[in-house]
DNA sequence: AAGAGTCTTGGACACTTGACCTACTCCACG
DNA sequence: CGTGGAGTAGGTCAAGTGTCCAAGACTCTT
């Protein structure tokens, strides 16, 4: 296999667990499915880590940043607050529907996280950047219409990562875009109420 | 061991399997815990099931079950639409706080059902029954107070099961319960504007 | 009491897992 | 050059997995 540097082999690897966990699920994801994805020998994924684990809360920082930046980037900016909104729940409902296997993935990694003390860490600082990247996209909306919220921002953000979470993973169950999307909209008037 | 007919022996097997993957993570749960947690032999578990997955199987059906009948319990009869929709949301939140592990379990059972084919559809049927439950207690709440939903009850249902999911999943990970019951008080507010 | 049918046992099986090891190849640098 | 270390290949290891089986033990019917 092609010489490569130990830091780049790591992304390779991390980019490798990502893609065959969004495939075949994360308790498929072994070392060698991970090698073998790459073309590369095991041996090296514990040149790289030091163990598997250590690989595991990799992917789950890279996805985190990941859905942070798709998410911010799908908001299409301009426009009144209800149409701002309104896009930004669409940009993302795009996202789930473009990937579900990935969102499969984050419920996943979250539920695997949470199952160890030394892991747990991870899930609270994936969703700490999770409500952050919220934040900052009512913020933007916000400063580009110039309106106000009625509640905390950190509340709406809350509040707004409950239904996407709740929504998608209903969705990712039964499939009923038609029901996901209206849920989607239904909330969406909701939050309008909360502008100023 | 003592003798026990193979259909208790199989609802015991569920029983313990469910304890197991409560407490120690449904990837912990082998053939040989479940077993062992009953103080009986592995053999049993295939005497008594054709595979583990059909175990797994018993185990998401018993345990959409049981969701159901602990949510509608909690609904105290009489008194105002407000109330009534505060106490449902109440009730679920003690389930919740009572048994996070059980409720993470429950998120372990749902990835792990939709990963492969022929498990999806137990994932789609927890997902109609935790529905139909949540239609009956709305209808519960209608028929006791006189009030009428401005939406469909399915949709006001697939909202509120959204809430419900997505909050739990958030608290499961931050742990702040000021926050998410603040969230969920914010949710029942809105839904109580659907109500006539 | 004899037998049939129902449960239980403990071990064996074929396989996978994460971890680790050693011999090797290659490249940059002195 | 040539040498040392970074990177690789491929294999081994013990421990685990779900599954299966033959033999025994129990319980009821005849």
């Amino acid at each position: 296999m092609a010489r490569v540097a130990a830091q780049e082999r790591r992304a390779d690897l991390v980019q490798a667990a990502i893609k065959v966990a969004t495939r075949e699920g994360l308790a498929a994801t072994t070392t060698r499915r991970i090698a073998q994805e790459l073309g590369i020998s095991v041996g090296i994924v514990h040149y790289c880590f030091r163990s598997k684990e250590e690989l595991l809360h990799e992917v789950i920082r890279v996805i985190a940043e990941a859905q942070v930046v798709a998410a911010r980037a799908a908001i299409v900016p301009g426009g009144d607050v209800a149409s701002s909104v309104r896009n930004a729940f669409f940009g993302f409902w795009q996202l789930v529907e473009a990937t579900p296997q990935a969102q499969l993935l984050t419920y996943e990694l979250t539920t695997w996280a949470l199952r160890n003390a030394e892991t747990e860490p991870l899930a609270k600082e994936q969703r700490a950047s999770q409500l952050a990247g919220i934040e900052a996209i009512l913020a933007d909306i916000s400063a580009a219409t110039g309106c106000e919220w009625k509640v905390p921002a950190e509340q709406l953000a809350r509040m707004t990562l409950a239904i996407t979470d709740g929504v998608t993973l209903g969705w990712l169950a039964d499939r009923d875009t038609a029901s996901a999307v209206q849920t989607l909209e239904a909330f969406a008037d909701q939050l309008l109420k909360l502008a100023v």
